[in-house]
DNA sequence: AAGAGGCCCTGATAGC
DNA sequence: TGCTATCAGGGCCTCT
């Protein structure tokens, strides 16, 4: 989700900004998209100029006005390893620090250390954009992002006019908000005291107010705790995220309701296949 | 044309 | 050194 990617991003950016690439290495091509034959070589001796994340790409600008566009997908981490001492720091989440043995697709070396790109289920991506207007292109299909002042109570209310889908649906909808996913859909749900089954078009000024606020809240508070890491490997040595201590509702099925005078437990849902928390009792 | 559902893929875990 | 079903942080595509 958008804080995770934010936290990728981060950390990725204090260590290859401006920084050469010296060699890339790609073990398996066949991921989401298949990567062209000539990807390693466009890489290859090219500066990092920038380094952004938009909703939850990561976007790598070269020197030459080219951008590699990442997905992390379901299972996607990337990883750098430091050539002197071999030592591994994770720059992602749930993962641990020690680099996993298999699905190391697209290694990108510098001159004292390498990433690598790892994703055992391959529905993330590597992609790299021949220039600014085809970056632009391919990511215009997204609706504002959550911090974005074009994501407010107004927006939100206009879109949601006669809309059937439910609410839980819509935050997962990309061109509706871009960044929102699966853990923090049900916990802006929970605060916004939402039921996550409701049809949009039946949500009122004030709920699209609190829609609004609780998703830039809650995206918030999660970058600045280092995001979630909500699968723990063996070895955990690695940096990890903190706000799966605060869920209220994700993952919490059969336990007491947090808030504060609600004697509800939360319900674990499928809502079009994805697993959806909430509290049936303070949630209409 | 909005909305539902299948599908892409591997690995961890629960239950038998 | 069992097997099998289910579930997982996402999004693209097709069908109605």
């Amino acid at each position: 989700e958008l804080p995770e990617v934010e936290i990728v991003k981060q950390s990725l950016k204090k260590k290859i900004k401006l920084k050469k690439i010296k060699k890339v290495i790609v073990k398996n091509r066949n991921l989401r998209f298949r990567l062209p034959k000539d990807f390693e070589k466009n890489l290859k001796n090219r500066f990092i100029r920038k380094i952004l994340r938009i909703s939850k790409y990561l976007i790598i600008e070269l020197d030459n006005y080219k951008y590699c566009v990442i997905h992390l997908g379901m299972s996607g981490t990337i990883h750098l390893i430091d050539k002197k001492n071999n030592s591994n720091t994770n720059l992602s989440f749930y993962h641990s620090s020690i680099l996993p043995k298999k699905h190391n697709h697209i290694e990108v070396f510098f001159s004292d250390f390498k990433i690598v790109y790892n994703d055992p289920r391959r529905f993330g991506f590597f992609q790299l954009i021949k220039d600014s207007i085809s970056l632009k292109k391919k990511l215009d299909y997204l609706g504002p992002e959550p911090f974005d002042s074009k994501f407010d109570q107004k927006y939100v209310y206009l879109f949601f006019k006669n809309k059937e889908k439910n609410i839980k649906n819509f935050l997962l909808d990309q061109y509706f908000v871009s960044g929102i996913g699966n853990i923090y859909a049900s916990e802006i749900l929970f605060l916004s005291k939402i039921n996550p089954t409701k049809k949009a078009r039946l949500l009122n000024i004030k709920d699209c107010k609190k829609i609004v606020i609780y998703t830039k809240k809650v995206l918030f508070n999660a970058i600045s705790k280092g995001g979630s890491s909500i699968r723990n490997f063996k070895n955990i040595s690695g940096v990890k995220g903190n706000f799966q201590k605060d869920f209220k509702v994700y993952q919490r099925d059969g336990l007491n309701c947090k808030r504060f005078k609600c004697t509800g437990v939360i319900q674990k849902k499928n809502i079009s296949n994805r697993s959806t928390f909430f509290c049936n009792t303070c949630q209409k």
